[in-house]
RNA sequence: GUGCCUAUGGUGUAACGGUUAGCACACGAGUUUGUGGAACUCGUAGCGAGGGUUCAACUCCCUCUAGGCACC
């Protein structure tokens, strides 16, 4: 899932990520509820409307951003109070009001609002943050289930001049659960089965790649979906670097989300493919440290670019690469052209979005 | 021709007779994992040249060179 955080991945427009072939989306309920803010959203008719998006959209719930602006909020068992990052004003996020929010929103999926525990913390700090997340679960879906029968006559999108992307979509939602317990089995294991106890449509492992060894997470999200049930999908939440998510992926992971493609797009770290996409063999990249990648990352703001008229990627036939050169996307960089964050990030995401239809393709192939 | 002023990394500048000459931009390398921040970290690189005074000179003095200003 590309993120669209502010209901907009970062200089694409809905109609590029169209082109792109994004089949979802993820956005942030606590961006948007800042702004354009409930009421709004409420009047706009939802963020599918509001932005001209037909696809389906996810909405992380704010959860997360108690941990990544962790300087600038209370957290308490009825909810987080936020200083906003925009003017300062108090907001007070609770699991009722993430899960009204998603509802303005128009999310198909709606994530519960969670507790994250930073990577380091203790094993108190981890037990906390998910006996809390279970709590918070079950509200959630007390919210969701009570908001449900009125949201489906409100969020259904009318027809207008402005839908130019496809037929309006249909109104079935889902509310996904959040797996937390850091790097503890038995934190993790209690976590998942409480939430199944309670019943999801979709499960998410989160408060993963916020610092942890890698090899703890890969235990982690290992054990995890042994727990989960078979026939509802699983949801890494926030990562990860390639080799990362074909790894997890062969665990029975099923969603990603990640700002690595789009933010290291415009900090110049381009993926480009080492060899031919649809011959790599995935089964290679189950450890941690796989030997040998089949990418690489390329700092196109590099000094050896300058005069390097070769393609950025030649596995690839994205717009960017059928039309720019190395020399040149290192030189739009050098004098901050804008299109620059718009090429790469075009290349990057289509990087992602070829390796996950890979591995659809293969794990179809091997089931 | 005469007098005066100036000279510090690639560029623009700061400080001081006494620790390793500071800052910004530029340049280079790295980091980015449910995106507040086209962000952050690190690095390369300098006292115009020569002589003198001094325990010690980028700093004070002299000469030269280059640039600027004024006058004839």
């Amino acid at each position: 899932m590309p993120i669209a955080t502010k209901g907009a991945v970062k200089t694409m427009s809905s109609r590029d990520m169209k082109n792109l072939g994004a089949q979802i989306l993820l956005s942030n309920t606590y961006h948007l509820l800042l702004r354009p803010g409930l009421e709004a959203m409420r009047e706009l008719g939802g963020l599918h409307r509001f932005m001209n998006w037909d696809g389906p959209i996810l909405t992380d719930s704010g959860g997360y951003q108690v941990f990544s602006l962790s300087k600038m909020n209370k957290t308490t068992e009825e909810g987080v109070t936020f200083k906003s990052h925009i003017d300062g004003a108090r907001v007070n996020l609770t699991p009722e009001l993430s899960m009204q929010m998603q509802a303005a929103i128009g999310s198909d999926i709606v994530m519960q609002f969670d507790d994250v525990a930073a990577g380091d913390s203790s094993r108190e700090r981890y037990d906390e943050a998910m006996e809390r997340s279970l709590r918070w679960a079950g509200r959630c879906k007390a919210e969701y289930s009570s908001l449900r029968a009125p949201a489906k006559q409100s969020s259904k999108i009318a027809s207008s001049p402005l839908d130019e992307l496809g037929a309006p979509r249909n109104d079935e939602t889902a509310l996904f659960a959040i797996v937390q317990g850091g790097t503890h089995e038995d934190l993790r294991e209690k976590s998942a089965r409480g939430l199944m106890e309670i019943g999801f449509d979709g499960y998410a492992i989160g408060g993963l790649s916020v610092g942890e060894k890698r090899e703890d997470a890969y235990r982690i999200v290992k054990r995890v979906c042994e727990i989960l049930p078979q026939d509802k999908p699983r949801y890494f939440m926030g990562g990860g670097m390639p080799e990362e998510i074909v790894a997890y992926v062969q665990m029975g992971v099923d969603m990603f989300d990640c700002v690595i493609p789009t933010r290291n797009a415009r900090h110049g770290t381009l993926f480009v493919w080492n060899q031919d996409p649809a011959t790599v063999d995935w089964s290679a990249y189950q450890d941690p440290r796989p030997e040998n990648l089949f990418y690489d990352r390329l700092r196109i703001t590099g000094e050896s670019n300058a005069l390097d008229q070769s393609p950025i990627d030649s596995h690839c036939d994205c717009e960017t690469c059928k039309t720019t050169s190395r020399a040149y996307m290192r030189h739009l960089f050098s004098v901050q052209e804008l299109l620059a964050l718009r090429l790469a990030t075009i290349h990057n995401l289509h990087f992602y979005l070829t390796l996950m239809r890979c591995l659809r393709e293969w794990i179809q192939k091997t089931e």
